[in-house]
DNA sequence: CCTAAATGTAATTATTTGTATCAAAAAAGC
DNA sequence: GCTTTTTTGATACAAATAATTACATTTAGG
């Protein structure tokens, strides 16, 4: 998200949602319109978007249900705008998954404010997108070609990954010294949630680190961290 | 963090903090109150804290004025108590680096949801918490490699610490020359608060030692303070 | 369609960590 | 100076957690 933020704005208001777009524009992000849930639908499938304004009351299907439905699917921000005072609404809306909520009537000062702080959280939490595909990466002395998918050592040995050695080692690199629960690194590399007994990923970084520990034993380069997770603890270095 | 939450207070209204911690610990979180911004530091120097909640309006330091300096420095989640309907305050808030606001009066169930949403946010990708992470501390004539760990003598001998252990030693690193009760110290490494009878930390240190000190009987690193806790007697230099 | 590799699952083993216990050291009281 | 009390250190053990192995299932390639 290199360039201007891309919002998209949700809402039956024709008047409100006009002025909200020109607003933002105004103010050097990018605004898309919608009318209602399924514009939106239409919308997301078309484009990419780094946040989403949400009116709660809206005719079709309700604000608070689209919330829920988005932040289960994707991790993309949500804004909602509430009622006035209607209190139940806001503790739903936070509760369900939005990021944040405004009361209406709101001064669009403030949502553009809310909006840079949402943006300015999302893009700490998440470092950086950047998929590796095509590139080579230098780690604890170690090349990763991930085209061609092995690793290299400073004495020109090679190592053939897996598909799944080189997701999760992806997955790692884009993160580095970031602790990642096991629940995360499934969901990162295979797109679904732990289940109680899963040592799915036990087991993998397991293959892992014998390919890419110089002393599997004792790790240094993936290290454990014990009630948390694996942390790839090196710097990375991506070519290109 | 594994356990719950811990949350610090700070308010100059003496009920407000003791109704709102109280509140919170009865929904399943550790909460510590401080009455203005010199507390708040002295709290946060010896202790572990999940998140801020922080009145604008203080005598002494600002509320403003402590949002920045701490937003600058650590990456620790504030949601700001604003007086009602100041939108100026919400805004300028949010704009220095707040991850919320909330209205006084507020209800506390709202303060709870904000607490539960701003928290889930933040802990999406923990970055590895200490700030020796990636780097070399040198100490005693050791040498701790925070990312791969374990510690080097001088002669080159490796010993390989726990999750535990680099938990402990870090924590100590971080605050060279200060004494640390066994409750700080089990809130720093574990996020937790000691019961009456625990040794953990005693035991800790005692595993700690072992691989840290020269003779483990008279220990001239790691010092024990009779009913005051430990302290690191030695001067740290930390390398990047 | 068969074979071989890769991946997920279950089971076993090893490690780490918290708790209980007892011994040793330091302080306090007599 | 001796005993008593308190605090700390070490050990042993049990529970929790992680690593590894073995095995079954799936997938990909020929």
């Amino acid at each position: 998200m290199g360039d201007a933020p891309h919002i998209l704005v949700v809402d039956d208001h024709r008047q409100i949602r006009e002025s909200v777009t020109r607003f933002l524009e105004r103010n050097g992000m990018r605004a898309t319109a919608a009318k209602d849930a399924h514009e939106m639908d239409v919308k997301l499938a078309g484009g990419h978007f780094d946040l989403i304004v949400l009116d709660v009351m809206m005719p079709g299907e309700d604000g608070l249900s689209v919330c829920q439905r988005l932040s289960t699917k994707r991790r993309l921000p949500i804004i909602m705008l509430t009622a006035l005072g209607l209190e139940t609404d806001r503790i739903v809306g936070l509760e369900i998954g939005a990021d944040d909520y405004l009361p209406k009537p709101f001064n669009p000062r403030e949502l553009l404010a809310r909006i840079r702080a949402v943006l300015r959280r999302a893009s700490l939490a998440e470092p950086e997108a950047c998929s590796l595909a095509g590139k080579t990466a230098r780690f604890a002395g170690l090349t990763l070609n991930a085209d061609a998918h092995f690793i290299e050592d400073p004495y020109g040995n090679r190592v053939q990954l897996t598909t799944a050695d080189l997701r999760l080692l992806t997955v790692l690199l884009e993160r580095p010294h970031t602790i990642l629960s096991r629940d995360q690194l499934l969901d990162l590399t295979a797109g679904r949630s732990a289940g109680p007994l899963d040592r799915t990923i036990d087991n993998q970084i397991s293959r892992l680190r014998r390919k890419v520990e110089p002393d599997p034993l004792r790790p240094s380069i993936i290290t454990t961290v014990r009630n948390g997770g694996y942390c790839l603890a090196a710097d990375v270095e991506v070519i290109d």
